[in-house]
RNA sequence: GGGCGAUUAGCUCAGUUGGUUAGAGCGCUUCUCUGAUAAGGAAGAGGUCCCUGGUUCGAGUCCAGGAUCGCCCA
């Protein structure tokens, strides 16, 4: 018996608010966890979220994916440990507490705060909204331990960063390399790969074509650049070895560019003298004159012309200036040559004259002698001067605007330099191979991104930047003497022990003066050279702190081993696509870094969240969805239904209020009166449900299943149960979450609807039957929407404390499954539809019945009908069912060649083959089949005889019949209406219009009432006929017929008037008892 | 410029190994049912399955090229 009663009306977010009190009370989320202390594990990561702002939209979006599958795993047996997670360090964080302190550069940092008092703002900082996103959390119903949640600012969890860092130090795949990296020159830092790729804008950018004149000519190199501050580090000019290139006149110059170019850059006036490959233009020319811009230190004189397959001919003139400090390709090209003089193993050989901070040093001159020093490079007013200056030595010949798309600090919004700095890399690429393969062994849904998008990046794989010259963040655990031996610490014991100095924070500036003798010895068992060493003052990339986390989390190799172990790898993470190259990475390349096996089996890569009219959701946009109101409105099933169901999640939303609300009304609301009906008449039936078999007391299984239709119902319940969890093993959640709709639509729609008489009538194996589906229908729910799952099965069963606390539910548990009943279902509804297409056609009321329906249906199919007959009969509302086997009763049969079966056996040959089967006389064709005589046809001298598959019969309508017909079936109504049935379709009639009185009366529907009709003659003869149905249909204990209105409401309380087919009908009635006798 | 994905009704989305009348929900029109349901049912309007070519007896589906959008990378 239910407990509670049902407010059919509910708001769901009152609701919720309620379930969640409930699970606090029984403490729902531990007990689940106990339940299966002793199971088999199943390991969901969290990846750790920065808690340093507001959670947004779609973070629901990732937190509500990150709860179904753990929450369904739990259900299926597995003990699903969900350790919470922070990511503490990094930028975002930093350039927070800079906005904070009100300053904006490393060097105020260092100067006016001081470090330690920057890292403990910081610190503070960084769980700023913590409670925000605890709070957002509990309410969406994401299951998370966040009492025990990793932090990455932990001394325990940095120690296990350390230690894996010296681990891949001993490897020796950690070296200080000088590269060509992108660099913020507001924040100061260089940033990864994955850091630019969030900050790419399209910006107009001048981009000139320089004339510059080689060394033993007049001809003038046409050069291109879009970036003219690299100009005064230029060294050389770079050609495309094998494309073609020309010796061009116009007017009084001759220049040298692609052949390509020259028409889209030089037009109509120019004249092409000669074309040579890049390689022959190399060798006959060598060198120009340079450099571009004069500098205090550098002399004039000749640079040279390199080729490489690098440089295009696509844009600009198939000639690029190399600026080794300044790009990547140009760095690689310049130390490949040995002509320039640059020798990338000597960092002083580099010519950089821009500073850290992005302005020129005191080298840089103009073409006056004027120095740029102090200059910023990407200053618009910077670049005219440069052009200008370019442009009165008479080498430029043109400047346009260049529209492209540049990359941007992720976070201050600064353009980006690309800039050689000293930098510490791991040498991913030397892992390339064995990434790839632990790649192989993932499930990536969807599974494109496999082998696409995170295939694709690790075969492109470059060494991993992972050194930061900020503050925030775990120290590089690496230590320089002045010899410039190296050492990497991998763990605070040691540090401790060869520093002599015990730390209790080991982020900067403590860790900064822990010195100590280099242990560096230059031969094994040699003497240690002891000059002190210092550590280097980066901090690590913050995607190694998260990368770590499925060691760091339990300090793993210095404790909890054993958990580390069991908890390794993880068989579910989910995020959004973009940490294809953030966290999906790193933790794929840590782990191999370590040697160890991929540490995922399987990845959920969600899509982007995009607003109602399909803009990016932005801040500055203002056009970003606040979760909070959505929970408020709709709740918080709501939101995760739309996020499961409305659309595969790897496409990409379009964010619609609309959509929610229409899963509300569609799916949450029809469940919820489903519920609220079986509770409604469970309640009134009481005492019959309590004297029937105790069979729908216990274990879900009803006693008997009396009816087909109850039958049905068990059997589409467990049919759902199998195919939902199969998605969602599946990772699926969106084929799971409709086949979970279709089946609430079907038991409301069809189950109850079918059977509500028996309801009313208090018949138990109504009430077990759908007692059963409803709490089949909670549990394979509860991982979707949690909150309506539990209330329902609290209120229905309650034996567990929790939904949660349940199995899920495997079909065979669930009821025996009868496909032969699904299959005659689906025909009797089939056949519904038809008979009612009829009667539309017809235009006759379901309420007049008919004396027949012929429904033309034969073998199985008939068999099927025949024994759901009662349910057509009731549905049309017709007396009698009649089947014939053959169409010819009703019409005539046409026929189509099913191209299916005959595709693959005619080939070439299937439109022959197709006109000969049409030119088959259909009925006999039917008749044969049906004798199991054969029928055959000839093409291209080729016998086949067709069976009963390979020919579509269909059923061709007669003329003046009410037939509605579809593929083989089709049902004729008989629309010749007697007096008898004349009469009893007033009856019912008279029944719909006392019904309407009894509601305007304000009566409850359980409610006995005296009845008194009076009025039109020919009316009040179909009530005295049916006058006992009539009783019973409105629960009438005494009825009165009277042709006189006046004197039957005389004594009652509530009298109308009104027309039953434009007769007039009197009706007069009072309650006599409230409620079931 | 390269990679990945998407493009099906006004909107949101399905569409199995290629099979000849391309579906659902919402919305719209008309009718209907209702003693749970802001529900349900029937009929109707609404489609160049982005375009072009190809493979095939047959293409929304496979292939190539192109367009547009999104993401990622240069």
């Amino acid at each position: 018996m239910p407990r509670r009663e049902v407010d059919p009306r509910q708001e769901l977010p009152a609701l919720e608010l309620e379930v969640l009190e409930r699970w606090r009370e029984r403490d729902v989320f531990a007990e689940s966890l106990r339940a299966r202390e002793a199971a088999e594990q199943w390991v969901f990561y969290e990846g750790p979220p920065t808690a340093n702002g507001p959670p947004g939209t779609h973070h629901v979006l990732s937190r509500v994916f990150k709860d179904i599958y753990p929450r369904f795993q739990t259900m299926r047996g597995y003990r699903v440990e969900r350790k919470g997670g922070w990511d503490c360090h990094g930028l975002p964080v930093e350039i927070a507490v800079e906005q904070q302190l009100g300053i904006s550069s490393k060097a105020e940092i260092e100067e006016k705060i001081g470090i330690e008092a920057f890292n403990a703002a910081c610190r503070e900082s960084v769980f700023a909204y913590v409670s925000e996103w605890n709070r957002l959390t509990e309410r969406i119903g994401f299951w998370l331990d966040l009492e025990h949640a990793y932090r990455t600012l932990d001394e325990s969890y940095m120690e296990s960063v350390w230690w894996a860092l010296s681990e891949i130090a001993k490897r020796g795949l950690l070296y200080e390399g000088h590269k060509v990296v992108p660099y913020c020159p507001r924040c100061e830092t260089t940033l990864s790969s994955h850091e630019v790729a969030l900050g790419y804008e399209d910006v107009v950018d001048p981009s000139i074509y320089l004339k510059l004149q080689v060394s033993g000519g007049e001809e003038r190199l046409l050069v291109w650049t879009t970036t003219p501050w690299t100009l005064p580090g230029n060294v050389a000019v770079a050609v495309s070895p094998g494309a073609t290139y020309a010796r061009v006149r116009v007017a009084e110059e001759v220049f040298l560019l692609a052949e390509d170019r020259v028409g889209p850059l030089l037009g109509e006036g120019s004249e092409i003298l000669e074309r040579l490959t890049g390689s022959e233009l190399v060798e006959r020319y060598r060198s120009y004159r340079g450099p571009i811009f004069a500098a205090s230190d550098r002399e004039d004189g000749e640079l040279p012309i390199l080729a490489d397959a690098f440089v295009t001919t696509q844009d600009g003139t198939g000639i690029v200036h190399l600026a080794p400090a300044f790009g990547e390709d140009d760095y690689r090209v310049a130390a490949a040559a040995p002509n320039v003089p640059f020798d990338p193993t000597r960092a002083d050989t580099l010519y950089n004259p821009v500073r850290p901070d992005g302005t020129y040093d005191g080298r840089v001159l103009s073409s006056e002698g004027r120095s740029y020093e102090g200059r910023f490079v990407k200053d618009p007013a910077l670049t005219e001067e440069l052009i200008a200056d370019l442009r009165g030595r008479g080498l430029v010949l043109e400047v346009q605007e260049y529209e492209h798309s540049y990359p941007h600090c992720w976070r201050c919004g600064t353009p980006l330099l690309y800039y050689a700095k000293p930098s510490w890399y791991i040498a991913t690429s030397k892992l390339r191979e064995e990434m790839l393969a632990a790649n192989e062994t993932v499930n990536w849904y969807p599974p494109h991104v496999k082998h696409g998008r995170f295939g694709d990046w690790l075969k492109n794989n470059v060494d991993w930047a992972l050194s930061r010259e900020r503050y925030w963040g775990t120290p590089l655990p690496v230590w320089r003497c002045p010899r410039g031996h190296v050492h990497v610490v991998g763990s605070f014991a040691e540090l401790a022990e060869r520093s002599g100095i015990e730390l209790e924070d080991h982020h900067r500036p403590y860790v900064d003066g822990a010195g100590f003798p280099c242990p560096h010895t230059d031969e094994p068992g040699g003497e240690p050279c002891g000059e002190p060493a210092k550590r280097v003052p980066e901090v690590i990339d913050v995607w190694f702190d998260s990368g770590s986390m499925p060691f760091a989390q339990h300090h793993f190799p210095f404790e909890n081993e054993e958990t580390f172990r069991e908890r390794f790898p993880a068989d579910f993470i989910c995020e959004a696509q973009d940490q294809t190259r953030g966290w999906f990475y790193s933790l794929l390349a840590i782990a191999t870094l370590l040697s160890w096996p991929a540490p995922y089996k399987n990845v959920v890569c969600l899509g982007l969240i995009l607003d109602e009219q399909g803009q990016k959701m932005s801040k500055s946009k203002g056009n970003a969805v606040e979760p909070w109101p959505v929970l408020d409105t709709y709740g918080a099933d709501a939101l995760r239904w739309y996020f499961f169901t409305s659309k595969q999640p790897w496409d990409g939303y379009r964010f619609s209020a609309e959509a929610i609300g229409e899963g509300v009304r569609l799916f949450l609301k029809q469940l919820w009166s489903t519920y609220y009906f079986y509770v409604l008449y469970a309640q009134a039936s009481a005492e019959e449900l309590r004297e029937a078999s105790t069979d729908s007391q216990g274990n879900g299984r009803p006693g008997g299943a009396a009816e087909d239709l109850d039958r049905w119902a068990l059997s589409r319940t467990a049919a759902t149960a199998e195919l939902v969890g199969e998605r969602l093993d599946a990772y699926d959640a969106t084929s799971a979450g409709r086949a979970i709709a279709g089946l609430v639509d079907e038991l409301s729609n069809w189950y109850v609807r079918r059977s509500r008489r028996r309801f009313w009538e208090g018949d138990p194996a109504a009430f077990a039957t759908l007692r059963t589906c409803l709490l089949t229908v909670a549990k394979l729910l509860a991982p979707f929407c949690p909150f309506v799952a539990d209330e329902i099965y609290d209120n229905l069963d309650g034996s567990r404390a929790s939904v949660h606390l349940c199995d899920f539910p495997r079909a065979a548990e669930v009821a025996p499954r009868d496909d032969e009943l699904e299959g005659a279902m689906e025909l009797a509804r089939e056949t519904v539809r038809l008979g009612l297409g009829a009667r539309g056609q017809a235009k006759i009321k379901v309420r007049q019945p008919l004396g027949e329906a012929v429904v033309v249906a034969d073998g199985r199919e008939r068999e099927g009908i025949e024994r759901l007959a009662d349910v057509v009969r009731e549905e049309l509302n017709v007396r009698r069912v009649r089947f014939v086997a053959a169409a010819e009763e009703l019409g005539s049969y046409e026929i189509k060649p099913n191209y299916r079966t005959l595709g693959p056996i005619f080939g070439k040959e299937m439109p022959r083959a197709a006109e000969a089967v049409a030119a088959l006389d259909p009925a006999h064709v039917a008749a044969a089949l049906r004798d199991g005589s054969v029928i055959g046809i000839a093409v291209a001298g080729r016998d086949h005889t067709l069976s009963a598959e390979d020919v579509i019969l269909t059923m061709r309508a007669p003329d003046g019949y009410s037939v509605e017909r579809e593929g083989a079936h089709a049902v004729a109504l008989d629309l010749a209406i007697d007096e008898d049935l004349l009469r009893e379709g007033r009856a019912r009639e008279i029944v719909h219009a006392i019904q309407s009185s009894r509601k305007t009366a304000g009566l409850q529907v359980e409610d006995r009432i005296e009845l008194a009709l009076s009025g039109d003659v020919s009316l009040l003869e179909a009530v005295t006929e049916h006058r006992d149905s009539i009783a019973r249909e409105t629960l009438a204990t005494a009825l009165h017929i009277a042709n006189d209105a006046d004197g039957a409401a005389a004594t009652l309380d509530y009298s109308e008037q009104t027309d039953v087919e434009g007769l007039v009908l009197s009706i007069s009635l009072r309650r006599t008892q409230p409620g079931p006798a």
